[in-house]
DNA sequence: GGCAAAAGGTTTCCAATGCAACCATTTGCC
DNA sequence: GGCAAATGGTTGCATTGGAAACCTTTTGCC
């Protein structure tokens, strides 16, 4: 007997739903009060745990897609957050990180965001964050599995 | 000693890039095959789920706002997929049921999108599959008591 | 009964998003 | 060395999505 459709119990409709709310609800602290967008806070993010990168890392290491951190290094850099400079090596390449001024508010706005963090996690045990942690980790690895073998990536460049 | 921020665990972006991946992947069943979007495929669910429902209730029950609501109704309506006629208690209010097209077209997608959650979810034991989603409901419920008291929905309508 | 406020839905308008075309540079191959 | 293809990043354009204004009907109050 197979079960029936309750989005209730359907993960795709819980995971997005939760994801939504709680970005809704964590933008009151980034976007409200400090004025930056979702793709700008990651860029953010990563630029000050890995200082100087290039756009395209910024793009791998955010799950951001190279347009939206093109749009958001421009805004970001027209506020002054963070500098730009083109690499010696290869002059098509940007070289991106956090001016001092970005770091400043970065390390202003951290704190807020990990106690919001820290208070959305403390019903659960440590040990069921542990867990929380590692079934999303699966969970994203399965996706990766699951995708058909002849994805949109695959056959690269063969006919003209 | 507080830990700092790094995206690979922080529950905000974590569960957003999840959620993300499950769509695009997901969303090729019903949106490449059989052209809905994701607040059409919710209506289309939840109509028949609970049979004929007033607009404002497909809003509470899919996490939809009503312009939302109001764009797929229109949308599966020109369809022929759901009929709409409006109460009679209340002219105002839509009453939304699935067409018979509806209903078989419902039929024929229910299996294939729980086949994709079952390859989805197989790694993971049952038991493991029960704790994902009563950790998901305790975040939700935690994030409603997170919400600051006076909040969007209270003082409705007071000064003119 | 009549008028102000509220509620159900739809439409309008503007910002965000994503795709595709686009420049500039670099790589690879002959 | 030179030309085709590939790469890094930006810009334009069409679509999406949400907030606010809107219309209609209903409710509440005097």
């Amino acid at each position: 007997m197979s079960q029936s459709l309750a989005l209730a119990r359907f993960l795709p409709y819980r995971c997005n739903s939760l994801a939504r709310k709680i970005s809704v609800s964590l933008s009151r602290i980034y976007a409200e009060k400090y004025g930056l967008s979702i793709p700008q806070w990651r860029v953010l993010v990563t630029l000050a745990e890995y200082g100087e990168l290039q756009a395209s890392q910024v793009t791998e290491l955010t799950s951001l897609d190279k347009v939206q951190v093109s749009r958001a290094v421009a805004g970001l850099s027209e506020r002054g957050l963070l500098r730009r400079r083109s690499s010696e090596r290869d002059s098509r390449a940007a070289l991106l990180c956090l001016s001092d001024t970005g770091q400043t508010l970065f390390h202003r706005i951290e704190p807020e965001v990990l106690a919001w963090e820290q208070a959305l996690l403390a019903p659960l045990e440590p040990a069921e964050q542990e867990v929380l942690f590692t079934l999303i980790d699966r969970l994203e690895l399965r996706l990766q599995e699951m995708r058909p073998v002849g994805d949109a990536t695959t056959g690269a460049g063969r006919s003209p």
